[in-house]
RNA sequence: GGUGUCGUAGCUCAGUUGGUAGAGCAACGGACUGAAAAUCCGUGUGUCACUGGUUCAAUUCCAGUCGACACCA
């Protein structure tokens, strides 16, 4: 395929074989990859995030990855720093000449692209920090509900963020900054999808795959290196249930058991996320997986080329 | 073979002194622009094992059948 797009996509929940299918694609479109996982960019969590380096080897070549091990494990990531680096990542492709292809399960991070949400770079301001923090909570919540409507719980949890959350609010407030924000709506957007009951099949064989390919030491490793339990009990799935484990919190097989369902649970997240994101006005071109990987890449190859035809490119 | 207990939602079980039934988990739907694999909200999905009997009315009482478990042989 010779002519280029200004973005490519491919997502679907977990455990419906992404990566392997955005090489291949890669391959076909001379692109380069770059992730849209929040768990991916941590270093040393591999095996719980299902990263794997040599699935982007194909025939004799290696497609480049992007996103992919950026930040400490420890360390938090968030939105915003993803949009700044995807918009790296994606320049530093294009310069060589090549298409990008963004790859991931992230709902909000794919979305941010997508839809060009407008964050804007905010400055720590030491001075209202050190007022806030003579607030009690509630005036803070007060303070944050005045600017915007809470998401959820998770906005007034911690006194940080809600001093973060005030901090940013006012800053856009008081500097009428207009972002670059380029939207991505008109790119073709390919998902794979199973089943439900057979997305929830392929997570349990995955996960009795990974317990026995190491996870476990891996979690182990990163409790070592002196992450908090309670860090990696907020990276989520794997890392929560493997560290209750390896706190003896909890019992091999009532891990498995909980894990597993947790980990079906996001798959459902995911797609009421996609769900959103198709009532927003992304267009998805969903490949069923039950069709197998051959016929469904020729589609998705067939899609792209309509998708240019179409838009008169 | 005999005696007893039990059979209610996908699972574990409540319950109805007779007026067609809930809880937890699962499942399903949704919200979510600075932690998003997080966080939060909503929804009961059912031949009350089966067949008869009593009754205005049976999931509930009675009898039988089937199944599970326990004990006795």
């Amino acid at each position: 395929m010779s002519s280029k797009f200004p973005l490519v996509t491919l997502l679907g929940p977990t455990a419906v074989g992404k990566t392997t299918f955005a090489v291949q694609l890669a391959l076909e479109l001379d692109a380069e990859i770059i992730s849209a996982d929040s768990r991916q960019v941590f270093r040393g969590m591999d095996i719980g995030t299902g990263k794997d380096i040599s699935d982007y080897k194909i025939t004799n070549h290696v497609i480049s990855s992007h996103l992919i091990d950026i930040a400490e494990p420890g360390t938090e990531y968030n939105v915003f720093q993803f949009q700044q680096d995807f918009q790296v990542a994606r320049d530093l492709i294009i310069s060589k000449g090549k298409s990008p292809l963004m790859c991931g399960g992230t709902g909000l991070y794919l979305e941010s692209v997508l839809l060009g949400y407008n964050l804007v770079d905010v400055p720590v301001n030491e001075v209202l920090r050190q007022q806030l923090s003579e607030l009690a909570n509630d005036e803070l919540i007060k303070r944050i509900s005045s600017y915007r409507p809470l998401h959820n719980t998770t906005d007034i949890l911690d006194r940080e963020r809600l001093i973060r959350a005030i901090e940013i609010e006012l800053y856009k407030q008081q500097n009428n900054h207009q972002q670059l924000a380029i939207d991505f709506v008109h790119t073709p957007v390919l998902g794979i999808r199973f089943d439900r009951k057979t997305v929830r099949e392929r997570i349990t064989t995955r996960l009795r795959q990974r317990l026995n390919e190491g996870m476990i030491e891996e979690v182990q490793h990163l409790l070592d290196q002196g992450i908090s339990k309670e860090q990696l009990m907020f990276y989520g799935l794997e890392y929560k249930y493997l560290t209750l484990y390896l706190s003896g919190e909890i019992s091999y097989n009532e891990m498995f058991r909980l894990l597993n369902t947790a980990i079906h649970q996001f798959a459902k997240r995911q797609m009421t996320w996609f769900r959103r994101m198709e009532n927003k006005g992304i267009k998805i071109f969903w490949l069923e997986g039950e069709v197998g990987p051959e016929l469904n890449h020729a589609k998705a190859l067939n899609y792209l080329k309509s998708f240019q035809t179409f838009s008169g490119k």
